[in-house]
DNA sequence: CATGACGGTATCATTTCCGATACTATGGAC
DNA sequence: GTCCATAGTATCGGAAATGATACCGTCATG
């Protein structure tokens, strides 16, 4: 059961929104979030698919992301350093927000529709 | 289509996750968002359920649902004045994304895990 | 004449987020 | 001895989001 970094919640029923919103928001999370969902991944192949985050800003929302208990870091003792992260259990457990957000933006925002102007990523499957 | 605040959104296929984000974040539209499903509102009613939001944030966030077109804002050039709040059928198409952040939050946050003590809340039904 | 209801604006300060850049550690290859 | 790869830290600064507070306009009521 993650914190809430809310500072009170005792904002009337909706609020179970915005717990959720404020856990999976910062900007790259939710990037993040749907890429590790598609299997475990190493720091810097996190950089590569993601070239507009700076290094500091990958690794603070993925510790941010370990502290909330969705992802775990897999650190091998080895030089050079392989540091691997995955979801844990817990973290899937957001697969249906994710996806209903990614569903939504495929099919109401411009990325969406500009996405679909290119086949090419329809042969990634789930990807696109 | 709404427009999209990021600036480059050429962030890999789990973009859209993060287009959608964009639109519902700023800390209070999720919540909003989820009591207009219940139907049209007055400012003012807004504003008490919501009390920790001060009157010029619930403005803003009002006016930038307005923008981006999930809101309606009815004006009722009347004395004192009146003014009302409902979701467009576009704003409606966020439904599904609104309830899976709900349900989880719900489900998985202390937030949510308060709410199930309080079981006074059960009698809102949906609300809940 | 003062007060309250309603739906705001305006202004300022603070907090929080985010980006750019530089620096670190270690071992192996050259 | 120098460079490279990997996965970071540290520091600084600017921009954006948010909060606090005060003010506005109008009509009705007292």
């Amino acid at each position: 059961m993650p914190r809430i970094r809310h500072k009170s919640l005792d904002c009337s029923p909706g609020c179970a929104v915005e717990a959720t919103l404020e856990l999976i928001d910062g900007k790259w999370k939710g990037v993040i979030l749907y890429h590790l969902f598609h299997g475990t991944m190493r720091f810097n192949a996190l950089r590569k698919i993601l070239p507009n985050v700076t290094q500091r800003m990958l690794t603070m929302q993925l510790r941010e992301l370990e502290e909330d208990g969705f992802i775990h870091r897999e650190i091998y003792p080895q030089i050079p350093p392989k540091v691997e992260y995955s979801l844990t259990d817990f973290g899937r457990t957001l697969e249906p927000v994710v996806m209903a957000l990614k569903r939504w933006g495929d099919e109401h925002t411009t990325f969406g529709a500009e996405k679909k102007k290119s086949p090419a990523l329809g042969t990634q499957g789930q990807h696109g």
